[in-house]
DNA sequence: ATTACTATATTTCGAGTAT
DNA sequence: TATACTCGAAATATAGTAA
């Protein structure tokens, strides 16, 4: 509430010279808690502050940015639920992803193979999205889709996964995201069969996928 | 929080027989607090309940509606306004950088004036970008801008450079980015008159650039 | 199985005030 | 003038449990 606000009033544009008790009062609070509201959102990064001698110059960082916009997804998605796909298009890229384990780890890939109702080629296809289509990004993350299950072990933790069933040219295939995605902008596609071969891939090529949602 | 949640769970359509503890676990409070939330809610007139049974039918009111589509329209506005132009604030810089001599190709020339519409001042005003503004500036060289074309001539190659409608205190003028830069936060400014003399900068003047994308 | 009351625990608020 | 600390008051959450 605290963030919108300070997006209305301008701050993610750029800096803007706002007192704890100007914002208290757009959001029918006291100073000192609206002071208090604010160093929250210092801390969690979701704004920077710079400190002047009787103002601070508040702006909203990225991290914040993608908070509101998952909010404004939120939204989006309510209102408009005709759309049953969503399309995302990107250069290949080698390397892995965040994620880009998950098909090597048993208990995904149980999981996954249940889900899915065949067994992926061992390797993920990376891609990298295009720019025109962060927008389209953003709403796929901010969408529920079925999920593996996270688990413990070796003392480590391993969070749950959304999986949405996806085609490339028409031929079926899967996209995996972390629930605690660093949202990189990196798509983890995986499929019956290689990708990269069939379609002869090679780094920086584009590719399109559609996800269905 | 929790109609919007009951959107996402689809209760804008139609009703949906939902109890307080599944609300609970998706909003992250007990069963008491999300049924005394629900109550709440039918209390505000934001959703009609029909108590069966074990479950309740909720379906999202007109008015509820309307207070899911405000937010969804401070979502809209926040992000429709904003998207159009990102800020730039650096100090004046003397020397060339990387790309300041596009405007003394004619190669590049040509196609600056064919897509600006002007002839610009024969010159470039450098501006260093300040710390603050470096995630400004990453996100401007992420985005896609016009592009002017890359050639050869004398055995030397001439890569693409992005160009940016942007304004200085709101005169016109434009920004050039290579689309193989050093990124080294060095901005060039070109106008169709003398940035430098119009407003009397010296190197080290703080200048701001809105830049249109 | 689900809602909702009661008692208790926890969190949040804001006036007063120092910096 | 603005921020932020302290502390009593008020609001809100949860466990246990009755309906």
């Amino acid at each position: 509430m605290t963030l919108k606000t300070l997006a209305i009033m301008g701050c993610l544009e750029d800096y803007h010279y706002i007192t704890g008790s100007s914002v208290g009062k757009k959001l029918g609070v006291s100073q000192q808690v609206s002071s208090r509201w604010l160093r929250e959102l210092e801390e969690m990064e979701l704004i920077t502050v710079v400190t002047g001698i009787r103002k601070r110059g508040i702006i909203i960082s990225s991290k914040g940015e993608d908070a509101l916009r998952k909010e404004y997804m939120d939204y989006k998605n309510i209102f408009s639920k005709e759309n049953r796909s969503i399309i995302l298009e990107g250069g290949v890229t080698s390397g892995f992803g965040e994620g880009g384990y998950y098909i090597y780890i048993p208990e995904y890939k149980e999981q996954i193979e249940t889900m899915l109702g065949y067994t992926p080629f061992r390797g993920t296809l990376n891609i990298r999205i295009n720019n025109h289509y962060t927008e389209h990004y953003h709403r796929l993350l901010s969408m529920d889709g079925k999920k593996l299950s996270g688990f413990h072990k070796n003392g480590r933790t391993y969070g749950d996964v959304k999986i949405f069933e996806a085609t490339v040219n028409e031929d079926v295939c899967a996209v995996l995201i972390p629930e605690r995605t660093h949202h990189d902008r990196i798509l983890e596609v995986i499929a019956p069969f290689e990708i990269r071969k069939k379609y002869n891939l090679i780094d920086g090529m584009n590719v399109k996928i559609k996800v269905f949602i």
